[in-house]
DNA sequence: TGTTCATGG
DNA sequence: TATCCATGAACA
């Protein structure tokens, strides 16, 4: 991997003065809520081992296996569910031992499956904090955020990860209670909506998908659950077109076939148990001839056929033709300014030009941020960045300049900078109330 | 140290 | 016909 030109250069020489900026601004951080959040989590962990520990299946499997059980011994909690009490294993791990991952224990229905895996919770929760707490010092932390780990060429972040604080679990996402702005401030999130779609509509040219990142009345992924699941678009439940867009679309952008899609959303249905205006799902599925798992394989895989054959057909002839160019040249070129060279798989080669420059887009919009809060003395700071997003501490009254500055970089200014933008871009705001955590940003406008 | 599981994009 | 890219912790 490496530099090509002034356009990759000139990233990463202000990328990395603006990361370094970053990293010395730090983030302010309620110790207190932290230490109390921990104490409080370990008395919730605490109930869950006593119960744990107290079944009649634990005890047995204690005495039989002459051991203590340990909660978060993945292993023995395999050991527990898929040999000694003997439900049926549907997942196995790389080594092929019984994989006790929250999908696995979920299935089993027993007990104290939901409490293992609600232990699994608050121990990492409570490690997060932890780990943010040990590293704060005078009430700021400063974690690292690095250009030079990732084969893409996009960011990393490390001591703290900033980059993976849980956000959709609502008890994980008490972690994020203890980040907070600087006296007065308030915490404003922007993130680019579906930008590896954008990028991928641009590396491809293809015109379904252009015309999909392009016109809002139009939407991919509510059209694709509507042929898997054959009921009209405007019947598509949001549940099931989320699933669709996670477990089909995605899943093919990056490389996945109609088989593992096919398994992964016959099994969401069987547990999510949709209902199409009233109807059942698989009833309707079975009024349409897909009454069992090979039907409904088959007609994925004919749903995939067109997916590539008919509707990204230029997508598809784009991932052949620059794999053609990486096998004969032993590298690709980015539009960003970057060969990525060395050993690719397949679908790493179709992704990882994708991957990096959608991030090259935020980095380019943070970059000019800084330089406008320069310019204009503004006290607002730029504190962390998670591949689409940014965070900035916002100080008071500035607000409504800083939501205008961004949206004006990352929708307009970058298109004129960078030509190869072909599609329109989307911002969106999350901002707290002054002083409040950034587990309470509400949406901004 | 490799494996597994967790989180984020 | 391999679902892309990361970091971190615990266990064995």
């Amino acid at each position: 991997m490496r530099i090509i030109d002034l356009r990759g250069y000139d990233l990463l020489h202000h990328g990395s003065l603006l990361l370094g900026r970053m990293e010395m601004n730090g983030i302010h951080i309620d110790v207190e809520r932290g230490k109390r959040e921990l104490a409080a989590m370990q008395e919730e962990m605490d109930e869950c081992i006593n119960i744990i520990m107290k079944h009649p299946d634990v005890k047995e499997w204690q005495h039989k296996r002459r051991k203590h059980f340990n909660p978060n011994s993945s292993d023995q909690v395999g050991d527990l569910f898929f040999r000694f009490l003997d439900f049926e294993m549907t997942k196995q791990t790389e080594t092929g031992k019984p994989s006790a991952d929250a999908d696995s224990l979920l299935q089993t229905h027993h007990p104290i499956a939901k409490l293992i895996l609600k232990l699994r919770q608050l121990k990492q929760a409570q490690d997060d904090i932890k780990d943010i707490l040990s590293q704060t010092v005078g009430g700021y932390v400063h974690p690292s955020f690095h250009l030079h780990n990732v084969s893409t060429f996009r960011s990393s972040s490390s001591n703290p990860n900033m980059q993976n604080i849980p956000v959709r679990d609502s008890e994980m996402a008490r972690v994020r209670h203890i980040i907070i702005p600087r006296p007065g401030n308030q915490l404003l999130e922007f993130d680019f909506k579906g930008i590896e779609v954008a990028v991928a509509a641009c590396y491809t040219g293809d015109q379904n998908l252009i015309r999909y990142v392009t016109d809002p009345k139009t939407d991919m992924h509510r059209d694709v659950a509507s042929q898997i699941f054959m009921i009209p678009p405007d019947d598509v439940p949001k549940p099931l077109r989320s699933m669709v867009k996670g477990g089909f679309t995605f899943a093919q952008f990056y490389g996945s076939w109609w088989k593992p899609c096919a398994e992964y959303m016959w099994k969401d249905i069987h547990e999510n148990g949709y209902s199409i205006s009233g109807i059942p799902l698989l009833s309707h599925l079975k009024q349409n001839g897909i009454g069992d798992f090979e039907s409904f394989a088959e007609h994925v895989r004919s749903v995939e056929a067109d997916f590539w054959g008919n509707r990204f057909c230029e997508y598809a002839r784009w991932k052949e033709r620059i794999y053609a160019e990486y096998v004969k040249n032993g590298y690709i070129d980015t539009f960003t300014g970057f060969r990525l060279q060395g050993y690719m798989r397949k679908n790493a080669v179709t992704n990882y030009p994708i991957q990096g420059s959608a991030f090259h887009i935020l980095l380019w919009t943070l970059i000019h941020l800084q330089k406008a809060f320069d310019e204009l003395k503004m006290k607002s700071k730029i504190i962390a960045e998670i591949h689409d997003s940014g965070l900035i501490d916002v100080f008071p009254g500035e607000l409504e300049r800083v939501v205008y500055i961004i949206q004006k970089l990352g929708t307009e200014y970058v298109r004129k900078v960078w030509k190869w933008i072909i599609v329109p871009l989307r911002i969106e705001f999350e901002v707290t109330e002054p002083n409040r955590p950034w587990s309470e940003k509400k949406p901004h406008r």
